[in-house]
Order: C-alpha cells, then structure tokens, then sequence
RNA sequence: GGGUGCUUAGCUCAGCUGGAAGAGCGUCGCCCUUACAAGGCGAAGGUCGGGGGUUCGAGCCCCUCAGCACCCACCA
C-alpha cells in the first residue's frame, strides 16, 4: 500500500495470511503503489516482477522462486531461490497447481479463490507484456545466476579516450551518442543461455566454490584441487559483444607481444553503423585500453542506416529486406517473394509481405550492376541522415555508368589507330578546349580529394558525377567534335586534341575507380595504355594527382563566354520550337572589342555547338530586322524571325524575361539604397552587388528597346 | 521521462565558415544530330514545417511551437 493511505495506514507492520499457500507474508508501505487504482493494495512478487524486485529489495523481502525453466509452476525444489527455503516454497504451493503452465495455472488460481469465496468482482483491465522480438511470446521474469562485469572502471578511460582525441568519430556528433550511453552505463551481464560462443571459463566443485581460469587445467593445479575433486564448468556463454569486443587484438595474438599485435594495433579507421557504437565499438575501446592499454583505432566513422522505403529498418522479421546482390543482378518478382517470406519467425505476417513487395516492386528488380550500386551509395552517404532506399537513384547511377561506357567508346573511336600527339607536345601547345577541361579536371580532382579525405563520399560522388557528365561529356567531347571532324584542321591540332581527350578519361578512370571498380577497370585496359599509363590493373596506379592538371583561369573565362553564347542560342530555339538540326543564322549586336575577338577565335566552335548557319555582326546604326534576342553580358544575338518565330511568343519570353529582371533590379536596388548595407557589409560584398546592379539595368534597357521594336511590328504607325 | 536527429521542388535528397535557392527522378515542349533515346537540347516547379529574435543580410545562428524518426530507461 502507500504509506499516505489512510484506509490502510493500521496494517502496516501486520501480516496477512495469503490464501492457497497459507504463507504470512508483511504488509508494507511503498510510493510504488498507486493508490487511485483498484482496491489501492497490491500483493506483489519480487522473484517474477522487475518493479516488485526492486520493492523486494528496498523491503528486504525473500525472492520466492514459483516458476521452472518452461515458464510452468515447479513440481520440484528449484535451486535458484534466494532468501526462502525452496523445499518450503514448493510444500506451500497447492499440488493442483504444480507443473501446470503459468497461463493454466492462473486460470485455476482464480476458480480456487472463487470456491474459496475470496474472489470480490473481476475488472477488465489492459496491460502491456513484454513479448519476445522473434517469437514474440510472453516474457515471464526469472530469477538466475549471471555473470556480470563491473564496468565503471572500463567505461571511465573509455569516455576520456573520446574526449581528449585519441579517438575521433565521423560525423563528429556522434560522440554525444557516445558519452550519452557511457555516462549512464550499468554493470554489464555477460553470461548468455546459447549454445554458440565462448564458453564462461568457470569450474563448479559440488559444494558451489566457483574457481576462474583459462582452463581446467590451470584451475585445478592453481587450487590445488585433486583428481578426486568432480569439476564443473558453467554452461553458459558469454555475450556475444562480449567475445567481439576483443576482436581488435585477440586476432593479433593477444595476450602475446607478437609482431603482429605491434605492427596493426591500433588501426587507423573503423567503419560501422550506428546501431553498434553501443554494442561493439565502445566495448571495444574499452577492452582495448583494458588489455593492450591503447585504443584500438583513431577514427570511428559512422555510416547511415539504409531503411526501406517508408523508413523502417530493414528486417528478415519485417519483410522488408533487399539482398544488395538483387539489386546487381537482377531478380523477378515471385522469387522477391519468396526471398522474403521463407523462414519467417511470423509466419502468419506472409500475406502482408507478399502484398507489399507486390505493390512496391511489381516487376521484380531489373538487374542494375555493381558498380551503379556501389556508387549510389556513395553518393547517399551524406552525414547524419538514414539513407530511405529509392531505386530512382540507383537506376540514375546506372545510367552514369552507362555514360561512361559511351563517353569511352567514343574516345577509343577517335583515338585508337589516329595518330596521337605526345603529353608533351599536348601540353606545350593545347587548344582552348584542352586547356579548360585540363583546368577544370583538376581543380575537380582537387575537390573529390578533399571530400574523400573527409570522408564526404556523397560529395566526391557528386563532384565526378558533375563533372564527368555536365562538363566532360556535355561539353568538352562537343567540343572536340568540330575540331576531329574537319577536314580542315590541322592533323597536329587534331593529334592533341586526341591526346587530352585520353588523357582525361583515363584520369577520371583512376579518379573514378574506388567508387565503381568494374566499369573503370574494363575501359582502363584498353585506355591506360594509349595514355601511356602502364600496368597490370588500374587497382595498383595511384589516385590522379590534381596537381599535374595546370589551373587556366584564362581558359575557363573564354570557354564560360562561349558557352553563354551558345546557351543563348539554345534557349531561344528550345523555346521556339526550331528543331535542333536546322541551322539558323545570328546576328549580333552590341559586340563589345573582346566580344568581337571570341568571335573570330572561336567561330568554329560557335557555328558547330549552336548549329548556325551565318553569324552576322551588326555595325552601329544598321537596320535591325525582326528578332528573337538573348543576352550574352553586353552582347545581345538576335536569332532573325523571318519564317522561324511567332512575334506573340517572343514578346511573350522577353516580357517574361523583363518582368525577372525588374524583379531583381527590385531587389538589388534596395538593398544598396538601404544605407546600413552600404556602411555594414564587406567592401567586396557591396562591390559585387554594385557590379550586379549595373548588369540588371543594362539588361533591362535592351530587353526594353527589344519589346518595343516587336511592338513597332505588331501595331503599325 | 532522458537523449539524438530530421522537416528544402510532386518524390528521394544536397546546400561546406551566414552574402543572388541546387541535383537526380518525375512532369511539359522540340529532337533517333555518326559516343550515348538508359540519350541530347530547352522549360515549368520552392514564403527552405509555423512563429519570434540576433544581423546591413538567415535555408544556415538563438528562442519557441508543431510534426516525424531513432536510441536509452520505464511500462504494478
């Protein structure tokens, strides 16, 4: 009862005979109870209730043992009973109950009480059991014999190691997941009721001395004990976390100062999920500092967690599992199915499955490669967050692989049996497009090395991804086309651009390769050689050095002007509905004395990217015919409407185009006008805007001038 | 109850020390242009969960509310 229950504040100190068994058991009062519910008093069991043990304790009451290993009540004297004498404890109970399960035997205790006249009324009422994970039965408390270890003194070195470095995790924030189990740590169970592991190195003599050693051997001549002596060892195993915590140094043949152990503790990184920092690394540390009195790595880093795609873990209980190797070869639906509903703890969850892989996968997985896999999750690695598996992502992937594929089918088209310039040659006299995609190469190896190093895998995958896609392939091998497929350029120019178009992919194979292994190995066979890189396989070259690809800022700034004149192009035909075969002619306007110089330099890459037909430029003062008009800084191209463009439709892009501008111009101007920007920010900072400002109203005013000319069209004098 | 995260385009997610909102998939146009239709070119689509604050300036920093997820403890 609670001790502030007045209506039974006189029995406390009494005691009551309990029915059935006869036994005097004390009345008592404890916070525990709570007295709104029932009758407010509540006869407990500190030997089947973990709430009730602990009230056992505080109570000093006996752990009265009722039930067997089966969870049935005991028919005999059961040894582990602590406090009460359990020839007693068996005598007491009525013989009608003994060796009945636990579930009957309440169902007999209540009709006992009920013959007895005992029993007042019967409230429905609900409560939460604890059941099993797997086999989800009833989980009966028990009293038993363990092992345990005392870990404050472990876990106090352990918590230090993290704190002052000596140990790192990745993504940094991982370690209040640490620190957070580590302070509130508790003496740690260590014996299991397995047949598999280690087993406990304890030996039993019949009169229940215990006797600790590495073998029986050990124990009996370190006790002294005689042959006569009848040993035996402890049946239970120890914990696997346990065992796998010595992991780091009992596989280098500790307790021995071998070479090995020497050589290879501690190592430098461990990779694992965060569901196991608690079970196996800091266990591991702790261990380690232990028994070698060092940790066992320097850096812990952390992966995420791959659920499914509602977010659940995935589980062989759930059904929600995905072999990693159906999503490389492939797998149909019914053998999906079957996959994940063999061998179900559940059985009865069959149905659910089955409709739910159905519904998600109605066609099976298609068969999507290794190495797309591999790099899809590379790139969902990003820091702190689960990976939802998404199948659009790696069928994105697979087609980056496939990319690939072609990108170097097309460079061995163009390189194998053509005359090739040497890496000298190439670099003393590279076009602009080599010397641009040599730039920017590096300052992407650059970058993809830095992520590795900070174990950003999302971000490496990203920038090659980006790279080799957005800039090798979209531009730069469009680029060489005007230059291999001439007639008219030089075989020397051609010969280099051969040489850096090999150069690069091979670089981006090396590049490439510790995320998608397979497709960078086949092509290198074939490319290393013709970039002169030689060996047995691109596993032994060394990552690309980002330093042998010279930065050109001059290079990306002319390739950047080129590419916006052609974007200009495009944007206007795209929007326009001009095929993209058919060849249009530009006029420009506006051309600046630089403008005028890219033109001349760069005509050929100009007529062939954007498809032109004429490129016309404007003097001063000329007539200008009906146009469609991009803006290239202060370059405007006016794409001639003459049987291409519909005047409604530009006056409608423009006037969109317009309304954005002004927009920004908005924006722009009153941030400068509002003073406090101009006297707070960083001198570059308001420079920039200031720059910007004057862009927008230069666009501006010819997007004006343009829409005034097509309204001169529309609506005649 | 204690702790840790998350909330950005229709979907799955990036966004590094605060300086003009990004990708993939999907959608809508035009194209089988001799590396690639598993593709090319173009486009649409977001008050960055709500509210407040700090700052010249906030997706990012602080407070608060809401929702979601996970871990630990508890669950007579």
């Amino acid at each position: 009862m609670h001790p502030a229950d007045e209506r039974y504040k006189a029995f406390v100190g009494k005691q009551v005979r309990l029915p059935l068994t006869n036994r005097l058991i004390p009345v008592i009062a404890d916070d525990y109870v709570d007295p709104e519910f029932g009758s407010g008093c509540v006869k407990i069991t500190p030997g089947h209730d973990f709430n009730d043990y602990e009230m056992g304790k505080r109570h000093d009451l006996p752990l009265i043992n009722v039930l067997d290993q089966d969870a049935r009540i005991i028919s005999r004297p059961d040894a582990a009973v602590d406090g009460y004498d359990p020839a007693q404890a068996l005598a007491e109970i009525p013989e009608a109950l003994r060796g009945l399960d636990r579930v009957d035997a309440r169902r007999q205790i209540v009709e006992l009480l009920t013959a007895m006249q005992l029993v007042e009324r019967i409230d429905a009422h609900t409560l939460q059991v604890p059941r099993g994970d797997r086999s989800n039965a009833i989980l009966e408390p028990w009293l038993t014999d363990q092992w345990y270890v005392k870990i404050a003194p472990l876990a106090e070195p352990a918590i230090a190691a993290v704190k002052d470095g000596r140990i790192r995790f990745i993504p940094e924030n991982w370690d209040k997941t640490y620190y957070q189990w580590m302070n509130n740590i508790q003496d740690w169970c260590i014996s299991r009721q397995l047949w598999w592991g280690h087993r406990i190195p304890a030996w039993y003599a019949r009169d229940g001395q215990v006797f600790v050693g590495h073998t029986e051997e050990e124990v009996r001549s370190q006790n002294h004990l005689g042959a006569d002596v009848v040993l035996r060892q402890d049946e239970d195993v120890l914990d696997t976390w346990f065992s796998s915590a010595l992991w780091p140094f009992s596989t280098l043949g500790w307790p021995d100062e071998t070479p090995e152990l020497r050589t290879y503790y501690p190592t430098s990184v461990l990779v694992t999920g965060f569901d196991i920092i608690f079970f196996w690394v800091a266990r591991m540390i702790m261990m380690g500092l232990k028994f070698v009195g060092e940790v066992p790595f320097r850096e812990v880093y952390i992966t995420g967690l791959i659920r499914d795609e509602n977010g659940d873990k995935m589980s062989k209980s759930k059904g929600n599992i995905i072999d990693p190797l159906d999503l490389i070869d492939g797998i149909d639906l019914p053998g999906l199915i079957a996959k994940r509903t063999t061998g179900l703890m559940q059985p009865q969850l069959k149905p659910r499955i089955e409709k739910a892989t159905k519904k998600q996968f109605p066609n099976g997985i298609p068969d999507y490669g290794s190495d797309s896999l591999r790099f899809s999750f590379a790139a969902l690695a990003s820091h702190g967050r689960d990976i939802r598996f998404d199948l659009n992502r790696i069928e994105g992937y697979r087609n980056f692989c496939n990319k690939i594929w072609n990108a170097a089918r097309y460079v061995l088209m163009n390189v194998e049996n053509h005359e090739l310039a040497s890496g000298a040659t190439a670099l003393a006299t590279p076009g602009l497009a080599d010397r641009w995609i040599l730039s920017r190469l590096g300052k992407t190896l650059e970058a993809v090395a830095g992520h590795f190093a900070s174990y950003r895998f999302d971000l490496a995958a990203r920038s090659l991804y980006e790279f080799i896609w957005n800039e090798y392939c979209d531009w730069y091998l469009e680029l060489t086309k005007p230059i291999l497929q001439s007639a008219d350029v030089s075989p020397r120019e051609q010969s280099v651009t051969r040489r850096t178009l090999v150069t690069a992919l091979e670089a981006l194979l090396r590049a490439s390769h510790p995320l998608m292994p397979y497709i960078t190995e086949e092509i290198w066979q074939r490319v290393g050689p013709l970039a002169g890189v030689c060996g047995d396989s691109i596993m032994t070259q060394p990552w690309p050095d980002p330093a042998s690809f010279p930065m050109d800022d001059e290079a990306e700034a002319e390739l950047k002007w080129i590419q916006g004149f052609i974007l200009a192009v495009r944007q206007i035909r795209g929007e326009m509905n001009i095929s993209p075969a058919k060849r249009i002619p530009v006029l420009l306007r506006y051309a600046t004395e630089h403008d005028l110089g890219m033109l001349r330099t760069h005509d050929r890459y100009l007529r062939e990217l954007a498809r032109l037909a004429d490129i016309e430029v404007l003097e001063p003062g000329m007539k200008v015919p009906p146009s469609a008009t991009a803006l290239v800084g202060e370059l405007s191209v006016l794409v001639p409407m003459a049987g291409l463009i519909d005047v409604a439709a530009e006056q409608a892009r423009l006037t969109k185009n317009r309304q954005k501008t002004a927009a920004d111009l908005d924006r722009v101007e009153q941030k400068l006008n509002s003073g406090s920007f101009a006297s707070n920010a960083p001198a570059e900072v308001v420079a920039k805007e200031q720059q910007r400002l004057e862009g927008l109203q230069r666009d501006l005013a010819k997007l004006d001038a343009q829409l005034q000319q097509l309204a001169s069209i529309t609506t005649p004098p």
